[in-house]
RNA sequence: GUGCCCUUAGCUCAGCCGGUUAGAGCGCUUGUCUGUGGAACAAGAGGUCACGGGUUCGAACCCCGUAGGGCACCCCA
């Protein structure tokens, strides 16, 4: 490191780039473990793992994702190549499909847990940096695959304990055929979705009103969006939707696309939490056909997860048209949620035992430690011999070790150490073997 | 990217209309307690009042800028 002189005693302020976080040993806890559900989950339906870069050639990540292309990081390197951080999970994959053909064999499973960057404003589960947690099929265009990612999807929730949320399905090509049956321009796709995507929250009237600001013709927005509401309103929305279009072959397999997708999603221990909701759109540009969404109420944070097929991503980096179907998991906000409710117990804390021990005691407490290890209990030995035994102890408790095992001089002398409950304060002397069948027998 | 609010000790916060040495609780350190923690008591450490500039005889307090945090848009996980 440099030396130079105003470096060397604490002159250097401690900062860390906005939106972007350290997780502490507390925290990390948590993560780890809602992400080892996650994994659990993808791999019990033979998902396989996958990581890429973080780095890309910008031309990979560009042209993928619309206007939000301005919060992609980018700059130029040593060697004045133009790189960015990857935006998402889905690029990526796209990218090593199409790289590494030969090698995979469709249909392609992966699942990928890792950051990404986001040049946003940071908000409540809003950061520069956050991990995505993604599963996706490349190679099937059955709505089978569609159907599995949302079983995923759902399972996953359940997985972390999640109360309340609804996993809302909507389909890109649906809308689109809507929007021209009401007379809408099929230019302006991108600002119906957009638009329509707010009903929830501004009400009709201020989406048409958008609508008609963004160029649609008022009688047609209206039109439309009559359409979906109605729809919304009715008890079988897909059957409403396929009456009122008539004949649309674009739009009808659309529909049985969908239809599809809810007859299988029972069968796969999804009922209720799935729902159709035609006013769902999505943003990301590359989205091709059914797109779903995971949404809580509370916290108010919005989406949790997010996805759908993509049909025409991998092929613009291959020689052939590759679909593909997915959900990408927002662990932060997933986190956000999991904090508010408390929903996972904690995991026990660092380790099950401190080994305390004193000056001239050292080796022996080592071996104990090492007793314990083999064991299978996470031992943790302390590191302050020279500290007093109730400064040992403390420091235990204060990190949630339950059990403290003091091996001293008077200990080594008998061969036997203290086992003392930290959580009680009882404390009874025995030797190793005997302190591992009780702890193994408590559990 | 736009608008609004916030930033005082490690943490949570107080600090009246600008007026001397900026406070509390918790936490931390030490001692009562030389191999036994959590309690109690006592003492102590810790602050360029986010940072930079300005107004003023005088700024934690007023003004401007920057950074960080939050909220609403936008968008999204």
């Amino acid at each position: 490191m440099s030396n130079d002189s105003e470096g060397k005693s604490g002159n250097r302020k401690p900062q860390i780039l906005k939106g972007f976080r350290d997780y502490l040993p507390e925290h990390m806890r948590l993560r780890q473990q809602i992400i080892g559900k996650f994994r659990a989950v993808f791999e019990s339906h033979g998902f396989e793992p996958l990581d890429t870069p973080v780095l890309e050639y910008l031309e990979v990540l560009t042209g993928k994702a619309g206007e939000n292309e301005k919060l992609m990081y980018g700059f130029e390197d040593h060697g004045g190549r133009k790189i960015g951080l990857r935006y998402d999970l889905t690029v990526p994959l796209a990218r090593v499909v199409a790289m590494h053909q030969a090698h995979i064999p469709l249909p392609f499973k992966r699942y990928h847990i890792a950051p990404v960057w986001r040049a946003e404003k940071p908000q409540r589960g809003r950061f520069r940096e956050f991990w995505q947690c993604d599963a996706d099929i490349a190679g099937a265009p059955s709505a089978l695959a569609d159907a599995e990612i949302l079983a995923i999807l759902g399972e996953s929730l359940d997985a972390v304990g999640l109360p309340n949320y609804t996993i809302q399905v909507s389909h890109r090509q649906l809308l689109a055929r809507v929007a021209v049956w009401a007379g809408i321009e099929e230019g302006l796709a991108g600002q119906v979705y957009r638009s329509v995507d707010k009903l929830a929250k501004i009400g009709p009237d201020a989406v048409v009103a958008e609508m008609v600001e963004g160029g649609v013709e008022q009688p047609a927005a209206a039109k439309a969006l009559r359409l979906l509401v109605e729809a919304s309103a009715s008890d079988d929305a897909l059957g409403f939707i396929r009456d009122s279009l008539g004949d649309d072959p674009v739009a009808d397999t659309a529909l049985a696309e969908l239809q599809e997708i809810f007859e299988v999603l029972p069968s796969m221990g999804i009922t209720g939490k799935a729902v159709f909701d035609p006013t769902l759109a999505r943003g990301l540009d590359y989205y091709t056909g059914p797109v779903f969404e995971a949404v809580v109420e509370e916290p108010r944070i919005g989406s949790v997860a997010g996805g759908g097929r993509y049909e025409d991503l991998i092929g613009s980096f291959a020689n052939r048209t590759i679909t593909a179907t997915g959900v990408s998991l927002g662990l932060e906000r997933i986190i956000e949620v999991v904090r508010e409710f408390d929903l996972l117990p904690g995991d026990g804390g660092s380790a099950d035992v401190l080994v305390v021990t004193m000056p001239g005691a050292a080796a022996y407490a080592a071996s104990v430690a090492s007793q314990f290890r083999q064991a299978g209990f996470r031992t943790e030995l302390s590191s302050q011999p020279n500290r007093s035994v109730g400064d040992q102890l403390k420091y235990g408790s204060k990190k949630g070790i339950r059990f403290a095992v003091i091996g001293g001089e008077a200990e080594r002398e008998s061969q036997q150490v203290a086992l003392k409950d930290l959580e009680s304060g009882e404390q009874r002397t025995m030797s190793v073997h005997e302190v591992i069948q009780s702890l193994q027998q408590a559990e």
